[in-house]
DNA sequence: CTAGGGTTAG
């Protein structure tokens, strides 16, 4: 860093003297002398990383000096410097340039273009090396077979395995890792697993690559065992081991959860990776509370996190709805100036629209300098999910405006809004601007916006056309939104058919269950709400119970349907009536017929099971000031009484109430509702 | 001059 300052106001020979004796040095001392740009002196700058300007300088002084010029050792650290900053072509003019090359310029000219992603180059080179009279050693072969492995060239890869086989160096530690990785990237994990088992010498690096191998290729429990195999040739699994792991985790089994958690606690020397990769696991297998845990041990145990422990660890925060959380950790990202990252400020984006704040994920996005596909699509669905599908589709002609192309999921999150807030006519748009003009092959999620968008806003048939004709096997979301469509416009026919398929499918879902007893009783088919009943009690499905969470100060609540174990509950229910009575006077009438959503309807009103977000509604109404916005989040869809009660006392305490279900937002601000009661 | 490894949207 002082190297370069001084490097841009003074002249690198003025600098070069003193450089020479200390590498500490004074400016009254620079000015002075005029020292002599020697190879020595060269070297040492070199070896420093330099910055491309700082390189540049240098290098003009060596071109001019005859001696330095000639001097292809220096001509080695170069092309190396040239190559770090990311200049592979200034680099193969170096190369070029260069008399009497032998095998140590051609690995650095190859390893140069493996390392800017150049790999059809690197490749090339490593093909001509025999026309230029050198053979490739050691050192070249771990490096193009990483070429194969970062291009997936399979085909140059076992063209390199025989050459390898022919110079014997198919014993070499590094060229033995170099062929497992590379067989394992390319989807040859047998072949991996031949060279791993052929190896008369393995280091932990050699296991990680196999485990690696097996968890590129979803392969997680002969990942798993690789690290049991490691072990018994008294290897200590690492970080390298933790992360080879980490593609793979994605919901796996709480067993094999245990086992990466004993690895982890096991592990002697952690270090940041390993702490990062464990969050992940946890994350990526919905347990976003144990992240969060796991994030807060990091603190004590005095490790730093950096930008990927927290894109990590703020999906949790969304998942959560944990809003305070995740604004200490935008407050922690701002204290330490991390940002501009755009991973990470694509994360801050998506954990404030999941926690309901667009505004916040609206300034973060409005301040980006650089945005990406995801930086868009992740503010899209948050409008979408508040039911602000206008905004979402004017985010999305803006975004092709900015010449991005959009991928699958982009139309997700836009096919998704316009299903929110019943866009009829933007939605089918999207969906053929989607398959005729950047022919993307429609997924599950797209037929089932469709099916959605279409059977909600009315067009039931067309719905139902939409499924027939669909060339995937249609799963529980189509034929539950479907039949949700069936039971909001109330066609019998249809909602039937979609009931058997569901049925047919039978999802352990307790939701789709609640749907089909309902449109059978209303059918009159009451064998067949008999049999969902049984099936239920057979099967040991339990019928989720309504859970509503609430985060006051550092901690999350939560209420229960009826709930009255909480320290304030005699408060909350007395409080409750008093608001009650206040809406009655607005013209309230309980309404029980919550049947239209995957709800309960057991509980009627004057009876005893009071709806868990009124509970916390009101548990936050109580211990919050005045004005303070209320987050609710819901682990079922929001019931239609609910919906009018939080409207009201949205206006009756002008308190804006932001609940989150499963499905989507909903705004309350004066007695309205974002969704605009469509939902 | 050397190999293996981590994060985001649905």
């Amino acid at each position: 860093m002082i190297v370069n300052s001084i490097l841009y106001k003074s002249s690198i020979l003025k600098v070069a003297r003193n450089f020479s004796t200390s590498t500490q040095f004074s400016p009254r001392i620079i000015k002075q002398e005029k020292p002599i740009l020697t190879e020595e002196l060269c070297n040492q700058f070199l070896d420093k990383n330099p910055d491309l300007l700082t390189l540049r300088k240098l290098h003009s002084k060596i071109i001019v000096d005859d001696q330095l010029n000639s001097n292809s050792s220096l001509g080695l650290k170069l092309m190396r410097a040239y190559s770090a900053c990311k200049q592979p072509a200034i680099t193969r003019q170096l190369f070029d340039e260069i008399p009497d090359r032998n095998v140590v310029f051609f690995n650095v000219m190859i390893r140069s273009y493996v390392n800017n992603h150049r790999f059809q180059d690197a490749i090339f080179v490593y093909k001509n090396i025999s026309s230029h009279g050198i053979h490739p050693d050691n050192y070249t072969y771990p490096c193009v077979l990483k070429t194969c492995s970062c291009s997936s060239n399979l085909g140059v890869g076992i063209q390199i395995h025989g050459a390898v086989i022919k110079a014997g160096l198919d014993s070499n530690l590094f060229v033995g890792n170099g062929l497992i990785a590379m067989y394992g990237k390319c989807d040859a994990v047998l072949e991996a697993r031949m060279v791993l088992d052929g190896m008369n010498q393995r280091d932990v690096v050699s296991w990680n690559s196999m485990v690696a191998g097996y968890a590129q290729n979803g392969r997680f429990n002969e990942a798993l065992e690789i690290c049991k195999e490691m072990k018994l040739e008294r290897l200590r699994p690492d970080a390298g081991t933790m992360a080879s792991l980490s593609p793979a985790i994605t919901s796996t089994s709480p067993e094999n959860i245990s086992f990466v958690k004993a690895m982890f606690d096991e592990m002697s020397d952690k270090g940041l990776v390993s702490w990062n990769v464990m969050i992940a696991v946890y994350v990526n297998n919905s347990m976003p509370n144990d992240a969060i845990e796991l994030y807060s041990q990091m603190e004590i145990h005095g490790i730093e996190p950096n930008v990927v422990t927290l894109a990590t660890i703020l999906p949790a925060c969304g998942d959560l709805s944990a809003f305070m959380q995740g604004k200490k950790i935008h407050e922690y990202v701002v204290r330490k100036k991390l940002a501009p990252n755009l991973v990470l400020e694509n994360a801050l984006i998506d954990m404030y629209a999941k926690c309901g704040c667009l505004v916040e994920a609206r300034k973060i996005f409005d301040e980006m300098r650089n945005r990406d596909i995801v930086t868009w699509t992740s503010l899209i669905s948050a409008y979408g999910m508040s039911g602000q599908g206008r905004d979402a589709v004017d985010l999305f002609s803006k975004m092709l405006e900015s010449g991005l192309i959009p991928d699958q999921i982009a139309f997700v999150s836009v096919l998704s809004a316009c299903s929110h807030s019943g866009l009829l006519t933007e939605g089918r748009h999207y969906y053929k601007v989607m398959t005729d003009e950047y022919k993307i092959v429609p997924r599950i999620e797209h037929f089932s916006c469709m099916v959605d968008l279409l059977g909600r806003a009315g067009n039931i048939d067309e719905a139902y056309d939409f499924v027939k004709q669909m060339p995937l096997e249609p799963n529980e979301r189509i034929w539950g939104a479907l039949l949700s469509a069936c039971r909001v416009h109330s066609n019998m026919e249809i909602g039937l058919v979609a009931a058997d398929r569901l049925f047919q499918l039978s999802p352990e879902q307790a939701g789709y269950y609640v749907l089909l007893s309902n449109i059978y009783a209303k059918a009159g088919r009451f064998e067949d709400v008999t049999t969902v009943r049984s099936i239920m009690q057979s099967k040991g499905i339990q019928k989720l119970p309504g859970c509503s969470d609430v985060e006051l100060g550092n901690k999350v609540y939560s209420f229960l349907v009826g709930d009255r174990s909480h320290l304030q509950s005699e408060q909350i229910y007395a409080e409750l009536d008093v608001l009650f009575g206040k809406m009655k006077e607005l013209g309230y009438v309980p309404e029980t017929d919550s049947a239209l959503h995957d709800v309960e309807e057991e509980e009627k009103e004057g009876h005893l099971a009071i709806h868990s977000e009124k509970l916390a509604i009101v548990f936050a109404l109580i211990n919050t000031e005045p004005g303070t916005p209320i987050r609710i989040t819901k682990n079922l869809r929001i019931c239609g009484d609910c919906h009018i009660a939080a409207k009201l006392i949205s206006k009756i305490t002008e308190r804006e109430i932001i609940v989150r279900d499963t499905n989507r937002f909903h705004h309350f601000r004066f007695g309205e509702c974002s969704c605009g009661d469509y939902w």
